[in-house]
RNA sequence: GGGCGUUUAACUCAGCGGAAGAGUGCCACCUUCACACGGUGGAAGCCGUAGGUUCAAUCCCUACAACGCCCACCA
């Protein structure tokens, strides 16, 4: 006998078959193997990161995908990989360092600072790889790669010089994004806006130069004046057009202002229709200073505080000196006026300070030639994206795109490959430290490398090849490049897809994946962002202490449908738990499969079955589950590769709970009752039923394995198999179409057979009849075929309706006249009547109340459709199809009425 | 200021031109020998509002409303 059965406890069985896995290497994928190549790249995790939720999502997706495609006899690889993360992971190791030893990255050098950075890697980083293996991910892990390993760095070398050497890259004083409290640049993406910010719109006056009078200008940043070099208005506004060409004095410092004219910069109709202009600190000003030729004065320091040219302000933080500003303004007599305003600030994404636009020299991405390629190719298809939607969005960026701001004033990252002479003042730019200027040929000692290192995301949109070994042409750019899919988070569209499409039709002249997949992302179950500050993270490992790893994969699986702009998954335990009881019910399912195959030949069974099931002689809730089991099969497969993730593992999960367990394993217990194995033919009736029952159960793991593996492979494991089975669930292969297993009939059959189940037990919960007392049944048809289906399934209605007897009769007048009149219950499956006596427990006005309902219902359907058929309209014009499925409705409506009239009649 | 998305059962969401679906929750009954993490039966919806197209509209079109997201240098 079996072990007595107990609930499903997914710590006892998940954490060893993953290591099971990698023993036997399942995981890695030959380059070399003469199979169709099925490539994924995990999006690398910071590797300061550790597993959230948004990661779950994403590896759950792209596991699924992974062992799908795996088990369908693809080359299938994933891998993975981590970032390091320029700034957070410098942070991380600062605090550590403040915290430890109360020092900053300055005190104790660059050098030194780096070292820490690569031990602090040593231990802890790459925390999340082992979460990923709780989660159960079929990673490649023999490929995993750092963006900082040796070989990674040096593509990242030679992608940037091979963009210099192409005019791609090169080095400007610009205005860009500045973190006074990271001390850094940032590209435009880092920055984040805070809309609707509540500001202040303050006003005063320059007095003009000739003490004529003054100009009242307008700003949000009264402190920014300090670095005015002009003012400008609007050159067709009256109010100002006299003082066009005029100075106006500083009352701060020692300086005059030109009035000009410009009419890009100024509306006539904002604030006070002057505008004063600093371009060292803003975009907009920035530009009016190029076409004006105007002075540019730079007024912070790299903290945020006022240098040496806001005079008497220097020295004070911006928003002291903003207030310092106001005061000294007021105490002049030049305030004249205040309002609120609301409009939006640049915050730092990493740290949420106030990003300062500032003049400053730093690398740049030529971004327009890139672009072109990407957006030719996405326009023609070489890459798909899922949801398609998102490709207006990427278009839009793609069609606007500005250069791309690449270096930052870091330490933790790849350095900028370009060396100034200090002789000549050349710049060389070279794949190794060069040995000599490379225009004056001065030595090395003259030679000085630039400070800067690289935005993490200029090595990341190498990651689809970099990875693989690019630039050299390895074996696996070969097989892996293209990469099938690529799944990501939508909010990363502009910084990694976008790019990477670029990066890799530059480098290497194909797009870097076929499809990408959008997901969605995950917020609590208010539709929170999940925070820590706030406190409503949810942590997955936790999740999978409690609830396993496949119950979290499932429940996240169950709610992935395509992702929408604006929309997310709304995460709940809840939903975990509800995962859970699936998996504990397929256990359960598995429990009883195993106690009853006791003799149970497999071999024998797969040579019954291999002519397909006409020659199996099953009997119909065989032929009906096989064929089902393969119908949801075909269903499953189709949702994948439509990326319908969520239809997938709900058609899988209404297979095993309402078709397997509900109703095939109740007519299999039912049966198998009846066949206790005696005699040779008994044991043959038996196996026919062992064999569907671990057939359809091994089908349901295999399917159900990419979303479920430790559950799967545990009951895979336990299942009798053929000779000469694989030895894991993981290099089985998935269910695949096959028409032979095809059967309408038996699936007709079996749906009227439930039906009429259904209409029973319905009669039985109605009128509280309870389930001890045993029913008579007679079932009414109207026409031969249907007689000979039931006369032969007499015995399952009777089993699983619980009636001692069903008695199969052609409708007519009498049909069920032999039945006492009122105290007949009747109720119809279809066309088909079902009546049962109830000697002596029917009230017949709870009867009659019941019919006169159901014909309600049936009246107004048919009155609905007959209306709709008499319609010459309709009938002209509507496709044959629709009007012979509304004509055979309405004749099985009009042949229940009439049914359901005569049960009437013989109540009245 | 542009662009995009969402609005379907109490909740969370599928469906998107031919009879309104799922999970949870709710109600009633059932401790039946895989599972009470269960079984059986049931109730529950002007498919956001107003127009339009169509033989037919939750689904297509147009407006409106509410909510959400992205992009943008308006002082």
């Amino acid at each position: 006998m079996a072990e007595p059965p107990k609930g499903y406890e997914p710590a006892e069985i998940e954490p060893r078959w993953y290591a099971e896995w990698m023993a036997r290497g399942y995981f890695h994928a030959d380059a070399a193997a003469p199979k169709a190549p099925f490539a994924i790249v995990i999006p690398p995790p910071n590797v300061t990161g550790s597993l959230h939720m948004g990661h779950a999502l994403g590896t759950t997706i792209e596991d699924i995908f992974t062992r799908w495609r795996r088990m369908a006899a693809y080359n299938a690889m994933w891998l993975p990989g981590s970032d390091h993360a320029g700034i957070a992971t410098q942070m991380v190791v600062e605090r550590e360092l403040r915290a430890t030893e109360k020092k900053s990255r300055h005190d104790i050098g660059r050098e030194a600072f780096v070292a820490r950075v690569w031990d602090w890697r040593q231990r802890t980083g790459d925390k999340i790889f082992a979460q990923l293996k709780r989660l159960g991910c079929s990673l490649d892990w023999e490929r995993a790669i750092f963006t900082m390993d040796p070989p990674y760095s040096a593509a990242v070398i030679e992608a940037f010089v091979r963009l210099y050497e192409e005019g791609l890259i090169y080095r400007a004083r610009r205005l860009i994004n500045w973190c006074p409290n990271d001390r850094t640049a940032l590209s435009d993406l880092e920055v984040d806006y805070d809309e609707g910010t509540v500001g202040e719109l303050y006003e005063f006056a320059y007095p003009l130069a000739d003490g004529s009078g003054e100009v009242v200008v307008a700003t949000t940043r009264p402190e920014t004046m300090l670095g005015d070099t002009a003012i400008a208005v609007h050159p067709d506004d009256p109010r100002h057009q006299a003082k066009i060409g005029k100075l106006v004095r500083h009352p701060f410092v020692n300086r005059e202002l030109p009035i000009i004219a410009d009419a890009v910069l100024v509306d006539p109709k904002f604030g006070t229709g002057a505008v004063k202009v600093t371009p060292a600190h803003d975009p907009n000003d920035f530009e009016t200073g190029q076409r004006h030729n105007l002075p540019m004065i730079s007024i912070f320091d790299d903290k945020g505080a006022v240098n040496a040219e806001g005079g008497p302000f220097a020295g004070l933080d911006r928003f002291a000196a903003r207030k310092a500003v106001k005061a000294r303004l007021k105490e002049l007599g030049l305030e004249r006026g205040s309002k609120p305003h609301v409009h939006a600030v640049g915050h730092c994404q990493r740290c949420e300070a106030v990003v300062e636009p500032m003049l400053s020299t730093q690398w740049f991405v030529k971004m327009e030639p890139l672009a072109k390629p990407a957006i030719e190719a996405v326009e023609q298809g070489k890459t798909k994206f899922v949801p398609e939607s998102w490709s207006k969005t990427f278009f839009h960026w793609m069609n606007n795109i500005r250069d791309w701001c690449i270096s930052r004033q870091l330490w933790w990252g790849h350095r900028i490959p370009a060396w100034y002479c200090g002789k000549c003042g050349e710049t060389t730019v070279a794949r190794t430290t060069p040995t000599a200027c490379s225009k004056c040929g001065a030595g090395v000692d003259s030679l000085k490398q630039d400070e800067d290192v690289l935005d993490t995301w200029f090595s990341s949109w190498l990651w689809p090849f970099a990875t693989l070994g690019w630039p050299s042409e390895t074996r696996e750019l070969k097989t892996f490049y293209p990469t099938t899919v690529l799944d990501t988070g939508y909010d990363i569209l502009f910084f990694w897809v976008a790019r990477m499409l670029m990066a890799g039709l530059h480098f290497m002249k194909k797009v870097p994946f076929r499809t990408v997949y959008f997901h969605t992302m995950v917020t609590d179950d208010k539709g929170e962002k999940m925070s820590k500050v706030k406190g409503n993270t949810i942590d997955p490992v936790e999740v999978i202490d409690q609830h396993g790893a496949d119950a979290l994969r499932f429940a996240l699986a169950w709610q992935t449908t395509h992702a929408a702009q604006g929309k997310n998954i709304k995460f709940s335990i809840a939903n975990v738990e509800d995962a859970r009881r699936f998996a504990n019910k397929i256990w359960n399912a598995a429990q009883f499969t195993m106690m009853n195959i006791e003799g149970y030949d497999a071999d024998r069974y797969a040579d019954r079955l291999a002519d397909g099931p006409d020659r199996a002689e099953l009997d119909l809730p065989e032929r009906w589950i096989l064929s089902r089991v393969q119908r949801v099969s075909e269903e499953v497969d189709g949702a994948l590769e439509e990326y319908r993730i969520a239809d997938a593992a709900q058609a899988a999960y209404h297979f095993v709970w309402d078709e397997l367990c509900d109703w095939y394993i109740e007519l299999a217990k039912a049966s198998l009752r009846k066949v206790a194995g005696d005699t040779e033919a008994e044991r043959e009736a038996r196996s026919k039923i062992q064999g569907t029952m671990v057939t359809a159960l091994e089908t349901a793991m295999r399917l159900l394995h990419p979303f479920m593996p430790f559950l799967t492979e545990e009951i895979w494991q336990r299942l009798p198999k053929i000779s000469g089975a694989p030895q894991s669930i993981m290099i089985t292969l998935y269910p695949v179409r096959d028409v032979r297993f095809h059967d309408d009939a038996s699936e007709a059959s079996m749906a009227l057979v439930q039906n009429i189940i259904v209409a029973v037990r319905g009669i039985r919960a109605e009128r509280k009849i309870p389930t001890s007392t045993r029913l008579k049944v007679l079932l009414a048809v109207a026409d031969d075929y249907k007689k000979t289906i039931l006369e032969g399934y007499k015995g399952i209605i009777a089993e699983h309706a619980r009636a001692s007897e069903v008695r199969v009769r052609r409708s007519g007048a009498n049909a069920s006249g032999e039945y006492v009149i009122g105290q007949t219950a009747m109720a119809m499956a279809g066309d088909v009547e079902v009546v049962v006596p109830l000697e002596g427990i029917v009230d017949p006005g709870a009867e009659k109340a019941k019919l006169e309902k159901n014909r309600g219902k049936l009246l107004k359907d048919r009155d609905h459709l007959a209306k709709k058929l008499a319609d010459p309209n309709f009938v002209n014009r509507a496709p044959l199809e629709v009007l012979d499925k509304d004509r055979a409705r309405l004749a099985e409506l009009e042949a229940a009425i009439e049914k359901v009239d005569l049960a009437l009649r013989r109540i009245a």
